[in-house]
DNA sequence: CTTGACTCCGTAGCTGACTACGGAAGTAAT
DNA sequence: ATTACTTCCGTAGTCAGCTACGGAGTCAAG
């Protein structure tokens, strides 16, 4: 019965997985998403398992990973390489823990400036200028690599 | 007394304020930082208001502004149009927040994948791959522009 | 006066994740 | 059967913020 169940052209799929057309050919060339085979001289099908699989990728994404990254989860779809997958996923915990302590840092900073800014009496020279003439923010500067 | 004071070439401002050759030229380029005369088939030179300049740029960028957004503190560097730098800062604030909300709605998902990961009996489908292809984070999804 | 480091300048390439364009061919509705 | 929409496919452009390359000129040391 594959018949009824692949009946998307790439348009409905795009429309059903909210994503761009193009967004699905891209994914192919990239080999995120499988092509269907196409019937010669015809139009390909889609069915739910691409709309899971687009999803699948759309919500790693959400959660901060690289397409890089995510076919290489899609390597582990089976469910079987727990250890992988976790290493992964907490690699990633750790990255957005460190973006979340930046950027506080960052906030911190940012709203004594604001603050300061507020308070100064009328004449003088805003000290948030000031702050930035003078260096603010302390933390780390490199950005790792994968 | 502009002969000793002016007494970097471009190599040794790069040095003196820690970024490469290739930035400071680009900043030129995009205007973000002067680009001293050039005695006619000569070198040009630079001082400790260059400096002082590419630390600006760099501390405003740690801050989370963009290129563009620093040209347009730039042209507050007087220290008088404090309305509209606070105005900019306060923005940044708004965006760094919620950059941090959205973030911490990963962490708690991701740390949530991998507790379950940690957690689950040794022959079953891993629960941290079921769960991206159930679609976890909720959020906002749009990206502002400006 | 030669060597070697550095400057100047323009242009091109990089990363990541798309987005746009253009022409041909298939498909659906009237 | 004509029109209008899609699909297919490849290539090229976008954004930010650099980074690299290559050839010519300049400068200081030895
Ligand atoms: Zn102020
Ligand atoms: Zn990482
Ligand atoms: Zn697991
Ligand atoms: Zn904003």
């Amino acid at each position: 019965m594959p018949d009824k169940a692949n009946s998307l052209t790439i348009g409905g799929l795009a429309k059903a997985a909210n994503v761009h057309v193009e967004t699905i050919r891209y994914y192919q060339r990239r080999r995120l998403v499988p092509e269907p085979e196409r019937p010669p001289g015809g139009i390909r099908r889609y069915g739910p398992a691409d709309i899971e699989r687009l999803m699948f990728v759309k919500t790693a994404q959400q959660l901060g990973f690289s397409l890089v990254e995510i076919s290489d989860l899609l390597q582990l779809e089976d469910g079987a390489h727990c250890q992988e997958a976790s290493a992964l996923a907490e690699h990633k915990l750790r990255d957005v823990r460190e973006k979340i302590d930046q950027l506080g840092r960052i906030e911190k900073v940012l709203g004594e400036m604001v603050e300061q800014c507020h308070a100064h009496p009328y004449n003088i020279t805003c000290p948030l200028i000031a702050s930035l003439h003078e260096g603010a923010v302390g933390g780390n500067d490199q950005r790792e690599r994968t």
